[in-house]
DNA sequence: GCCGTTTTCGGCCCGACTGTTTTCAGTCG
């Protein structure tokens, strides 16, 4: 779990804990799905939920009124969301907490167990944790139960050896080149006409639960069983006629994959049903409900009569997911935003969807390194990869002096480095060589080079690289010293975070947001997939909330990292980032005047 | 518990697969 958002972090992870609690406890399921959803609804928020209800009371408006306008939040929790900030705790979940063992949340994570099994073994056995259900694996008592056989203990047991053993959810950049190379061993087998994936990683989300693949073909038997045998399967762990899981090993990743069969002239509506979030999905079938038709994985229908498919009734979109979208009256929805983000609800009340930024709007390379300092390319190698894919601008931005693991230049070298980057600007054709630095913001705010020095260079990106455990007012101090300074262009990845690392600097967001656009300082998106820092949420709360320029820059250490440009684009989709508020999109005229106004209007 | 250009009460998405079952419950996504 990341923790930036350490705040709405714990009070998402209390309304879990109180959806699982409820389950176990055999309670409403509706009452379950609804505390699970305001978790995730309160995971979502850019902005922190204690902020929200203090600029409330300081506006004096009802911090109530305020957190029932959002989506999924209703009377009930928003009560339970100000008692938590008043007073760090909530009386219903330490209720719940007294009646439920804490060690059957880890059992109701178990693969293959829901919480009917899991309060039945509790009930009737007095399992309360992982260990105690291990200590009777091959006990009588526990193959009394109802429904439990042999086979369900050993799922069991591999199921509990497999989660010991997995990092849970795999990142973004680990989990897409394991299903480029399943879809290409799937379309290799005769007979497959379409092979795609879909599910989270379609969606672009930061880290995979596990891979869904649909393939459309005339030999189903031909593909499950060239699935399910492939080498790098590791464990079957289901087959059915139009349904397959596997876990699968790809060098040190261990993942489940879902194989889907569906039919090709439904292959639009089955995509739409295996990439849409389940929250988005259910939208969806809402609006469908509300026209009066039946949505599901084999099309659109024009009744609300149960499965449809098998009463030989043909749908009336299927073929493609513009057909499914157009016949539900929506535009076409991109994957990553199909997050019940409000993307559904912008599109029928006719707001539209909007331009999406693409790869190829990406024109140039604000943020890479070269051998100078901890990169693997040389400056002229570096700059071929720039041009080999069609930038008009590159930025050599090396690290700074402070970085004494990647090798820092020293003001000496770094002078001697801005010469060579621009002797080799004036004999390249085609490209712009500017010479820029990453500077590292020092835990206290103050820059790595001095005023003058940066003055030297073209592009200033200025990241923070240590320290990054700060209290929230420490890093909102040192962040906005850096977006305030008059010659940053850019806040490189601001938080510092690694995705399943490290949680990184936590600062008030709204201050951060507001200044960088009142300076006109970029935030970056680090396409990194270890970093993906800003993230999608925070990108589009700074770009729509507050008008904030954004870079998409790689980072890159050597040729290959040019392609991690792929997820910061998937990011910014996310964030329903349009083209125009990133500044590696513009043209170089543009993108030039820009950088050397920030510098002209620090010197006044 | 949440929600409402059909509803402030009564709904709340839909289907596949497994394992244990004589017809289906539980889990998953």
């Amino acid at each position: 779990m990341t923790e930036t958002d350490r705040t709405n972090s714990q009070l998402a992870r209390l309304f879990e804990q109180m959806a699982a609690a409820l389950d176990l406890l055999g309670k409403n399921a509706f009452r379950v799905n609804a505390s699970a959803r305001v978790a995730r609804v309160i995971r979502d928020q850019a902005d922190q939920i204690a902020n929200v209800i203090a600029r409330a009371r300081e506006e004096d408006t009802k911090p109530l009124a305020v957190l029932k306008a959002i989506d999924g939040i209703g009377k009930g929790s928003a009560e339970k969301i100000i008692e938590y900030v008043d007073t760090g705790t909530i009386a219903e979940h330490t209720e719940l907490m007294e009646q439920v063992p804490a060690g059957l949340f880890d059992v109701l994570e178990i693969p293959g167990l829901g919480p009917k099994t899991v309060r039945l073994m509790w009930e009737q056995l007095s399992i309360t944790c992982v260990a105690d259900l291990k200590g009777k694996l091959d006990s009588e008592e526990l193959a009394a139960l109802p429904r439990m056989g042999k086979k369900t203990i050993d799922n069991i047991r591999q199921a509990i050896t497999f989660a010991e053993e997995s990092a849970g959810r795999t990142p973004l950049g680990i989990a897409r080149p394991i299903a480029l190379a399943l879809v290409e061993h799937l379309k290799s087998v005769s007979g497959v006409t379409r092979a795609e994936y879909a599910g989270s990683l379609r969606r672009g989300c930061e880290t995979i639960g596990d891979i869904d693949i649909l393939v459309a073909c005339t030999d189903p038997e031909a593909v499950r069983e060239a699935f399910c045998t492939q080498s790098r399967a590791v464990q079957v762990l289901a087959r059915g006629e139009t349904k397959c899981s596997i876990r699968i090993r790809f060098e040190h990743a261990t993942m489940q994959a879902d194989l889907r069969i569906v039919p090709q002239e439904a292959f639009g509506a089955a995509l739409m049903y295996f990439t849409g979030s389940k929250d988005h999905n259910v939208r969806l079938r809402e609006v469908a409900i509300g026209n009066g038709m039946r949505l599901n994985e084999y099309g659109l229908f024009t009744t609300t009569d149960e499965r449809p498919q098998d009463a030989g009734i043909k749908p009336t979109a299927a073929q493609t997911e513009q057909d499914v979208f157009a016949a539900l009256g929506l535009e076409w929805i991109p994957p990553e935003m199909r997050e019940d983000r409000g993307e559904v609800k912008a599109c029928a009340e006719g707001m539209g969807v909007p331009h999406l930024i693409t790869r190829g709007d990406i024109k140039a390379e604000l943020h890479a390194h070269t051998d100078a300092s901890d990169g693997k390319q040389s400056l002229e190698e570096l700059v071929a990869s720039a041009q080999k894919r069609g930038y008009h601008t590159l930025a050599v931005t090396d690290h700074s002096v402070s970085s004494v693991i990647a090798n820092g230049l020293d003001p000496k070298r770094l002078r001697r480095h801005i010469k060579r980057v621009r002797a080799l600007n004036e004999k390249t054709e085609g490209i712009t060589i500017l010479a820029g630095s990453e500077v590292d913001i020092h835990p206290d705010g103050r820059l790595d080079y001095d005023d003058d020095l940066l003055a030297e260079l073209d592009v200033v990106v200025a990241s923070p690289h240590v320290s990054l455990r700060q209290d929230r007012a420490a890093a909102t101090r040192r962040l906005l010293a850096a977006v305030t300074h008059p010659r940053v262009h850019i806040l490189g990845h601001p938080t510092g975070r690694i995705i399943n690392g490290r949680a990184g600097l936590d600062p008030d967001l709204n201050e951060l947001f507001a200044a960088a656009a009142e300076h006109g300082t970029a935030l970056e998106i680090n396409s990194s997939w270890k970093r993906l820092d800003l993230r999608d949420t925070h990108v589009r709360a700074a770009v729509q909330d507050f008008g904030c320029l954004i870079a998409i820059d790689t980072d890159a250490h050597s040729d290959g990292h040019f392609e991690n440009i792929e997820y910061g684009i998937l990011t910014a989709r996310r964030a329903w980032l349009e083209p125009e508020s990133c500044i590696n999109t513009w043209a170089a005229g543009k993108l030039h005047d820009w950088l050397a106004g920030k510098r002209e209007s620090s010197r006044r």
